[in-house]
DNA sequence: GCCGTTTTCGGCCCGACTGTTTTCAGTCG
């Protein structure tokens, strides 16, 4: 039983709540406490198992949640959650996920019309008995069958890269017309999650009615969700949503502070804020009805006592509490890379000459790379024997002859087999600068053979890289059931690397993981596991990553100049 | 249901847009 399906649980329990008209504010603290558990990095049912009463340290968890918890992890169900689904089941619940429908309107359809799924909510807006409702008019029934196609057409996240691109294109749009002065993006893809779910988009200007029509008026937008004079959200065709809010400049930081979020960032500034005798608003922070600060970020920090905390860290995950101690970090940046120690090359499944990548390293300015191709045991990659890549380690140490300006380094992405040996002999691997140790197959085992085979390969020792650690394929494929506490913990023992693959479909290890490790002293590189030197521009996200998982220049090896001295310490 | 530099009780973050209404509840971020 995973914090996911615990965290899953404890919302479900907080919607049906929601639905029945519970006290909002027990509401919020289901809601809250699923959010918290849901990346929390503890195992919860290892939690339990030691000791129960530890759950009440978690904040946000009191008597009644931690309760709930236990019984859930120790009977497999939780009695009032039981009941509660006997009212309302699980497949109502999915229609909060519908735009335009809220716990209210649940609660409308299923007492008045009986409707118990999203079928049956189409088939009653199609009748048009949906109009007949109180509060409901026939616009409304519309909107109600046009959500729900979109519900149904499109993913409801997309990856980085994809949120980047599509809001750049709405920023080169925006800034070309002459009523906008300044325009950027904040919400998560300011904070650089990995996946972003809409598109947050900060503007200021005077004319506001006439930017609101030039957006709306984009060939991209498929749709006006919602048009106002400050605010307007639109869909764009690849069906993400575009919101727009105009402001005025001396609103600007404290505006970029409020969308920028996360959501749980800024209740918890807006209680601090409460607190000191202010109240905070994207219009400003404002002592009694006088407005004191709002005109920059730091600024809206500053008056509550803070530092500027950088987006990335805005997650409420302790950035209050690191900053009050004056231990915030100095996040890593990409000029602070100095290397690349993943890729590969035609010797496996990547598309270019060993050559090819060097040249295109060195105008790169990286100081060295690693070619590390795949083992032999990953047959759909071409993974190399130990005979080829006895050869491929000569090819590489004759081209270091000759190649003064960049290191290259000998290395194998090596698989950790079922059984976690490594997929070379030791003998081989002895030969080789880096080993980078990955799971590419038998992705189901159970958690504890699992984490077994992966602290084993930990003991190998030649093994330098854990690559990859969790197998996950983001929105594709869920990550490797695993103790990853334990496997942090081994590596630290071990002195062994975490990688933080940069491929915007991995960004592996993920950010909860990397500040563990960071707090037991794991160092970390930074790789591309690239397949075209094209795809070392995906170390941009790396360093994204590794930003949100609070790493500072001296926590990434491959940040140093000498990375053969780095390895040795 | 959670929580404590005001508190073990009584608070709990703030504002815009929409549709169906005649003053606002519901939804969203």
């Amino acid at each position: 039983m995973d914090n996911k399906f615990i965290a899953n649980i404890l919302r479900e329990i907080g919607e049906i709540l929601e639905i029945q008209g519970e006290n909002r504010f027990k509401i919020l603290s289901y809601n809250r406490a699923a959010d918290i558990l849901e990346n929390y990095p503890y195992d919860l049912e290892e939690i339990v198992e030691r000791d129960p009463k530890l759950l009440l340290e978690i904040p946000g968890i009191g008597d009644s949640i931690a309760e709930k918890i236990e019984e859930l992890v120790l009977r497999g169900e939780i009695k009032f959650h039981q009941q509660l689904l006997k009212k309302f089941n699980h497949k109502l619940l999915e229609l909060l996920n519908i735009r335009g429908i809220g716990p209210k309107k649940v609660r409308l359809f299923s007492v008045q019309l009986g409707i118990e799924d999203i079928e049956q909510l189409e088939a009653a807006a199609k009748s048009g008995a949906l109009a007949t409702l109180p509060k409901m008019g026939k616009k409304s029934e519309s909107e109600i069958l046009e959500a729900i196609n979109e519900y149904k057409q499109h993913k409801l996240r997309y990856l980085l890269p994809y949120g980047l691109q599509t809001a750049e294109k709405y920023i080169a749009y925006l800034s070309k017309s002459p009523d906008i002065k300044k325009v950027e993006y904040a919400g998560s893809l300011r904070r650089r999650k990995e996946t972003v779910g809409d598109i947050d988009i900060l503007t200021t200007g005077k004319n506001k009615n006439k930017i609101m029509d030039y957006l709306c008026s984009f060939p991209g937008v498929t749709k006006v969700l919602a048009k106002g004079s400050t605010k307007s959200s639109v869909l764009d065709e690849t069906g993400i949503q575009i919101d727009l809010r105009i402001v005025e400049s001396d609103e600007y930081g404290s505006a970029l502070q409020y969308f920028t979020g996360c959501k749980d960032h800024n209740v918890a500034m807006r209680e601090i804020a409460k607190k000191r005798g202010y109240k905070i608003s994207e219009y400003g922070v404002f002592k009694k009805e006088k407005k004191v600060a709002g005109k920059t970020e730091e600024e809206v920090y500053k008056i509550m006592g803070y530092p500027y905390i950088e987006p990335e860290l805005r997650e409420n995950r302790g950035e209050f509490e690191a900053a009050r101690a004056g231990k915030l970090p100095k996040l890593i940046e990409y000029k602070d890379l100095k290397g690349d120690l993943h890729m590969h090359s035609v010797w496996s499944d990547g598309s270019q000459s060993i050559i090819e990548i060097v040249k295109q390293a060195k105008k790169l300015g990286f100081k060295y790379i690693a070619i590390s191709d795949h083992s032999q045991s990953l047959r759909v990659a071409k993974g190399l024997d130990e005979n080829s890549i006895l050869v491929q380690i000569e090819e590489i140490q004759r081209l270091r002859e000759k190649e003064k300006d960049i290191l290259i380094l000998t290395g194998a992405e090596v698989d950790i087999l079922e059984n976690g040996d490594l997929d070379f002999s030791n003998k081989i691997l002895s030969k080789l600068d880096i080993v980078i140790g990955s799971v590419h197959s038998k992705f189901r085992l159970p958690r504890d053979e699992q984490t077994k085979r992966v602290i084993k390969a930990l003991n190998n020792p030649y093994l330098k890289i854990l690559g990859h650690p969790s197998g996950r394929l983001l929105l594709k494929r869920e990550p490797l059931q695993l103790d990853m506490e334990a496997i942090i913990k081994e590596a630290a023992k071990n002195k062994k690397i975490l990688e933080i693959n940069s491929n915007p479909q991995r960004l592996d290890l993920n950010d909860y993981y990397i500040k563990m490790a960071k707090d037991m002293n794991v160092k970390f590189a930074i790789n591309s596991d690239s397949h075209h030197t094209d795809q070392f521009a995906y170390l941009k996200f790396g360093i994204f990553q590794a930003r949100r998982g609070w790493l500072e220049k001296t926590d990434v090896i491959n940040t140093s100049n000498d990375i053969l001295k780095a390895f040795k310490t």
